[in-house]
DNA sequence: AATATAATGAACACTATGTTCTATTACATT
DNA sequence: AATGTAATAGAACATAGTGTTCATTATATT
């Protein structure tokens, strides 16, 4: 990739997270983000088509590196440490989620904060398919997963929002008022 | 209220769902809700500031009915069916649900599907409020009301995608799968 | 019938989006 | 260092949608 590209792409990434810190999505123009960012108009529409491509890039961009012990897991086939200690693998997510509150309340927060709860849940999928095995077998299994994936997912929301608690006492909240929690205790 | 504002406000409310049926939310423009409204220009403006208040007073209008004997419950200070029947209440809510589902699919399946997921969540929170008193007083109150809300929002929201249940399938699978499930059965 | 209020619809100003085109600049390769 | 290639700049443009204004017409209400 062109030295020029990842410069620009970085500057729209950069101006893009600035300006989350002071306004909400909905609220932030395409033409603010190129003044903010110092490009020309036709550069930052050869990079995104749209501002919500920008977001989903930045949402992937996120969840990659949040997740990315996760996934390096499972591609190597390596579950050793898979359900023994679930709640390291979710407190060490709400770490890394940490690193990102700033930009991520600010997304969290307008009224687009579904395209960021939507990819948030696609990596969330991967985290907590395993763990369906035990469960109740009447009720749909898609529908114990999405449950899952919610509950967490909105925790993570509720978090976002409050602030006030460190991810371990986040991870024992989720797994205090879950249906899964008699297989760790 | 003058028949003529009635009048155009049903127009409006019949246009809007109607456009509902064939696309999404963030797809419809006002001026087709006009057309198909067969309204002025300025005659819509007049009765609601944006299309988002008008998804707004939609939303206050199914929930109103959909929650209208919950809520009178509760003004009357009748809560002699409550607890002991949590089961049938939220079957109640959800066959309410399904009379409206053909709306509540259309505006769910857009990108804002949260702003009515918010409306949804607040009369929720009326009806969860007192279920609180038997759980564990470790986790934080609002945490764990957040969670019953969202849990049961949630699953509103699968079904109304899956829609191959009936209430009081969704209505197990929902106390099946929660916390306060014990308090119940 | 008289009065008041609502609806109409064209015209307008405005904001933001996304495209196109040409000149310019930076890069990678040799 | 020279050269071909590709990215950037930015002005100009077309488009679409929003929300307002106002004189006119239609409809309720009393």
């Amino acid at each position: 990739m062109d030295r020029r590209q990842k410069r620009t792409r970085q500057s729209i990434f950069d101006a893009f997270t600035h300006l989350l810190e002071t306004k909400n999505y909905s609220q932030i123009t395409v033409q603010e983000i190129i003044d903010e960012a110092n490009i020309g108009r036709s550069t930052f529409y050869s990079h995104f088509e749209t501002k919500d491509e920008l977001l989903k890039s930045i949402c992937a961009e996120i969840f990659d590196h949040v997740f990315a012990e996760d996934l390096k897991k499972e591609d190597t086939h390596d579950f050793s440490g898979r359900d023994k200690n679930l709640e390291a693998e979710i407190t060490h997510i709400l770490y890394h989620l940490q690193d990102n509150s700033r930009y991520i309340k600010r997304i969290l927060s307008s009224e687009n904060g579904d395209i960021l709860m939507w990819y948030f849940k696609g990596y969330l999928e991967k985290v907590f398919e395993g763990e369906l095995d035990r469960m109740d077998t009447k009720i749909p299994k898609d529908y114990v997963l999405n449950h899952m994936i919610c509950d967490f997912a909105e925790t993570v929301r509720w978090w976002m929002k409050h602030d006030q608690y460190t991810p371990e006492q986040v991870a024992g909240f989720f797994l205090g008022t879950n249906p899964f929690s008699e297989g760790i205790h």
